[in-house]
RNA sequence: GGGCGAUUAACUCAGUUGGUUCAGAGUGCCUCCUUUACACGGAGGAAGUCGGGGGUUCGAGUCCCUCAUCGCCCA
């Protein structure tokens, strides 16, 4: 049967997949092992799969099929959230275009079509990790909105209230016009952007004198309630107990003293309008100012604006510059450089706005949450984001919780008897709480919370909720999976998230969430830019699969995935790891063809088998450092190296037969077991090729497959045997290059005569005759007449040949070479004669300056003698 | 404005407490090769003033200061 000469990971993958899942391979419940837990960072549900996920979950992927190998326990839980503010829009997009306002429905009816949206289209992206080859255990697949991760939320809300962390208040928060709701500090976006700088005349009153004032928010000044200025600003100082009167609603306001004005920006006047902007707000709480607020929920002004009623905020600022200039009281226009919010989901421009919110106490809860990042009970990889994560910490807001959104665990607080409320898990606990305040109400006087809670107030419980944690604190698989292994996520989630998982943790737990974050980078095009769907620069993951084969993208995004740095994908990376692909398919091919034959084993097949065990337990120690260093794609290229250059440059072409011969048993067996040993080795990153070479090599027994067998360890290694080699491998490139330079074919076969000019004991002679395509190999003592040569060490090499050999351009070369050993000669003993490095130096590195200097002279002396002979050689020419 | 980090080959990155031939890897590039595993390949090669300047030291890619550029976080 011939073997196709590349590999097609179509059907393979597709082939493997079925196999794992029939076998219930990723599936953990409790046992006497050690569990090695990871929980996904759950992808919104309204999401398709793109570059970060890939990036992400082929980690995850890697790390988990590395513990299952090693033993333990391993569990990935999956899962997606239900991404409050986005599900809602597209649901409610959804519904527009069949005919429907989400205001004709009651919230009941809407959650129904939620989720039956939810339903239809929120499986996609898992469906998309399994073509990846994520091992998840998919029967434990969680969404944030399933009843029992609500009642966790729920459950979680109302024991934080109760112990006083959370309170509802009016506070100044950023608003979305667009979505109409509140949202956490996280969830807005500062960018730059080029405004324009109004100049805007206010009359003063009684007095003909005018006060300029800058504002990027002209239409704001319908809101105005004071003009602040600089206590020690001159220019102001006539303006003491004056009152301004604001343009077009004539209203009088007063002019305030402050030193938080600065007296550089602007005019040095500074309008004071604290419904709109969280300042202004603290200065009008400071002076006792009267707040106006003048915009609706949608972002349009209202009746205590006076004019523009109904109409958009930015179309306001337009109209108003107009009718400001019209009447003279706009000066100028000036462009002007300032950072402005943008919500997070809706990429409306953020509103401050005083509103009526629920709000979590964050500082006592960012105490052990901080404490135990900074000792590195968790550890952060890599650890720079520490730096990051303290400073967020020390400074942390308090967390604007609730959501004027439909789609979400609705808030657990009852009003009765207007603003009175109490908070309860069920109406009936509100209603038995309620009744101790007013004996008399009914359940039908208790109006619950129109707004549901944060996304991320679900998610911040997730580590522990997946286990059921929250409801049954006890249960058997939070005490088993709980505190996970390692969380793997990019750092743009460090607040939203991970941060929050750690406080949530301790709050609820005790105890850590996660022993280890893994952060990652963000993936960037070529341009490095951040892949995203408003760009449409993210190359499609699912065509790329499609293309270069799971394990091909795998690799593709590995290679250039070292941790905590951006990776500007380029898909030549995918294309990288397909033919990495394709080298390991061919060296199989190569293995399978042969015949096996008892027969003796080969000199140089017996020495590369020894070489190559010790090669492999030294690159498994390597391995080991870097995973445990989250060094995953310094693991992969180790893995790269052994495989392309070592085991097929190297080990395969050193015990490959003669065509059509057969190879010996002994040698045959130790090649596979390499193999073997190297496709475990592989299983993690590249895990469907594995699989198919593995059962390709020989009938597995039922349940002996690649993803459950035992992960190599590592042995001692001879250090000897391995120099050996490598000198080995410098004296056939030396072989290599003399044919290469005087154009000697392969096939001819060449005579090697070596001056060994210090003791050597190679065990590899037959290697190098083999490799060399040598047809001898022997030591002598005298320089053979007409050779080329070359030096290892200070060894001197010779290849006799019967034509003359160029002596000009053989002493040339030799000059050269001596040129460069005598300057480094120098440069050591220079070294050597300041008595100061002498003095100073550890005595190991001066030891090592002497022997560099003892093996330069050596080599330099060769040098000389071979110059010598070359020119006598030149002379004698010249006389015949 | 405050903080953090980065700058090493054409590109993407390693480089541990300052000291072995320490200036490295992968890709790309150049040359040669269609040799019976693989051209999605083989063999070989070139390539860097370690961002600039200063300092400490016997010795600096590595430590300190300073400047420049870029990125991120926060306000």
């Amino acid at each position: 049967m011939s073997i196709s000469k590349t590999y097609n990971p179509l059907i393979t993958e597709e082939k493997w997949y079925q196999h794992w899942m029939k076998k219930d391979y990723f599936h953990a419940v409790p046992d006497e092992r050690e569990p090695f837990t990871i929980v996904i960072p759950p992808p919104n549900v309204t999401g398709v799969l793109h570059m970060g996920h890939m990036l992400n979950n082929t980690i995850q992927d890697i790390i988990i099929r590395r513990a299952r190998m090693r033993g333990y326990n391993a569990c990935w839980v999956p899962g997606t959230d239900h991404a409050s503010i986005a599900t809602e829009a597209k649901v409610v997009k959804k519904l527009s275009e069949s005919g429907i306002k989400k205001s004709d429905l009651s919230r009941k009816e809407f959650l129904k079509h939620a989720f039956d949206w939810k339903d239809k289209h929120g499986g996609l992206i898992l469906n998309q990790l399994q073509k990846l080859g994520a091992s998840c255990d998919w029967r434990r697949t969680k969404f944030t909105m399933d009843q029992d991760m609500s009642d966790s939320v729920i459950k979680v809300f109302v024991n934080l209230f109760n112990k006083g962390l959370i309170y509802r208040g009016v506070r100044m928060v950023n608003w979305d016009p667009s979505a109409k709701t509140a949202l956490s500090d996280e969830e807005v976006i500062h960018k730059e952007v080029v405004s324009k700088l109004y100049f805007i005349n206010y009359n003063i009153k009684d007095s003909t004198d005018k006060i300029t004032v800058a504002t990027t928010r002209p239409e704001t000044i319908l809101g105005d309630a004071a003009i602040c200025v600089n206590p020690n600003d001159k220019r102001y100082s006539n303006l003491h107990g004056k009152k301004a009167i604001i343009p077009l609603i004539n209203k009088e306001i007063p002019i305030i003293f402050d030193e938080y004005v600065e007296m550089n920006f602007g005019t040095g006047a500074l309008k004071i309008t604290p419904a709109h902007d969280i300042n202004d707000h603290q200065i009008g709480d400071k002076h006792n100012l009267e707040v106006i607020d003048i915009l609706n929920d949608d972002g349009t002004l209202n009746k205590s604006a006076q004019l523009y009623i109904g109409k958009d905020r930015f179309d306001v600022r337009d109209e108003i510059a107009i009718d400001l200039k019209k009447k003279g009281y706009l000066s100028k226009i000036e462009e002007h450089q300032n950072k402005i919010g943008f919500s997070e989901r809706t990429n409306t421009i953020i509103e401050p706005k005083l509103s009526m919110q629920w709000f979590c106490k964050m500082t006592d809860l960012a105490k052990p949450a901080l404490e135990h990042v900074m000792n590195d009970d968790i550890k952060f990889h890599p650890p720079k984001f520490k730096n990051t994560y303290r400073h967020w910490m020390e400074n942390i807001q308090d967390w604007c919780v609730s959501r004027q959104l439909w789609w979400g665990q609705q808030i657990p607080a009852f009003f009765y008897n207007g603003n009175n409320f109490v908070v309860a898990e069920t109406i009936e606990e509100a209603l038995v709480l309620a009744k101790k305040e007013i004996p008399e109400l009914t359940i039908n006087d208790l109006r619950q919370d129109d707004d549901v809670l944060d996304t991320w107030f679900s998610s911040w419980i997730w580590p522990i909720s997946v286990f059921d944690g929250i409801n049954n604190p006890q249960n058997k698989e939070i005490n088993y999976f709980y505190p996970t292994n390692d969380l793997v996520t990019g750092p743009d989630i460090l607040f939203f998230w991970v941060a929050r998982m750690v406080m949530a943790g301790y709050e609820f737990k005790n105890e850590l969430p996660f022993k280890n974050v893994y952060l990652t980078g963000l993936v960037r095009d070529k341009q490095g830019r951040k892949m995203s769907k408003s760009l449409g620069n993210s190359p499609d993951p699912i065509d790329l699969i499609k293309k270069y084969g799971a394990d091909g993208v795998r690799v593709g995004m590995l290679l250039c995935a070292p941790a905590g740095n951006d990776l500007p994908f380029d898909e030549n990376l995918c294309e990288q790891g397909r033919n990495f692909s394709t080298k390991i398919w061919n060296a199989f091919r190569l293995i399978k063809v042969w015949e096996v034959a008892d027969k003796e084993q080969p000199e140089s097949a017996k020495q590369a088998n020894i070489w190559f065990d010790n090669k492999i337990n030294k690159d498994i120690s390597q391995v080991e450092t870097s995973f445990s260093k989250y060094r995953i794609s310094e693991a992969l290229m180790s893995m790269y190296k052994l495989i392309w250059d070592d085991f097929c440059s190297w080990y395969l072409e050193i015990i490959k037969p003669k065509y059509g011969e057969p190879i010996d048993k002994k040698t045959y067996l130790d090649c596979i077991n390499y193999l073997e040993k190297i496709l475990k080795l592989l299983h993690p990153f590249m895990p469907f090729l594995t699989e198919e070479i593995w059962h390709l090599i020989s009938n597995r027994k039922e349940g002996e497959d690649i993803i459950v067998s035992s992960w190599p360890d590592s042995k001692k290694i001879d250090k000897k045997i391995l120099e050996e080699f490598d000198t080995a491998t410098e004296i056939i490139v030396g072989i290599r290059n003399i044919r290469k330079e005087y154009n000697i074919a392969t096939k001819e076969q060449l005579e090697l005569k070596k001056i060994s000019n210090n003791s050597d004991n190679n065990r590899m002679t037959d290697v190098i005759v083999k490799l060399g395509g040598l047809i001898s190999y022997e030591k002598i003592t005298k320089k053979p007449s007409n050779s080329y040569s070359f030096m290892i060490k200070s060894n001197e090499f010779f290849i006799p040949i019967n034509d003359n050999i160029d002596l000009l351009s053989e002493i040339t070369k030799l000059e050269k070479d001596l040129d460069y050993n005598s300057g480094f000669l120098k440069s050591v003993q220079n070294k050597l004669n300041n008595k100061n490095f002498v003095k100073n130096a550890p005595i190991n590195v001066v030891e090592n300056e002497k022997n560099k200097m003892k093996d330069a002279q050596e080599k330099i002396h060769i040098l000389k003698n071979k110059i010598l002979s070359f020119q006598d050689a030149l002379e004698k020419k010249k006389e015949s």
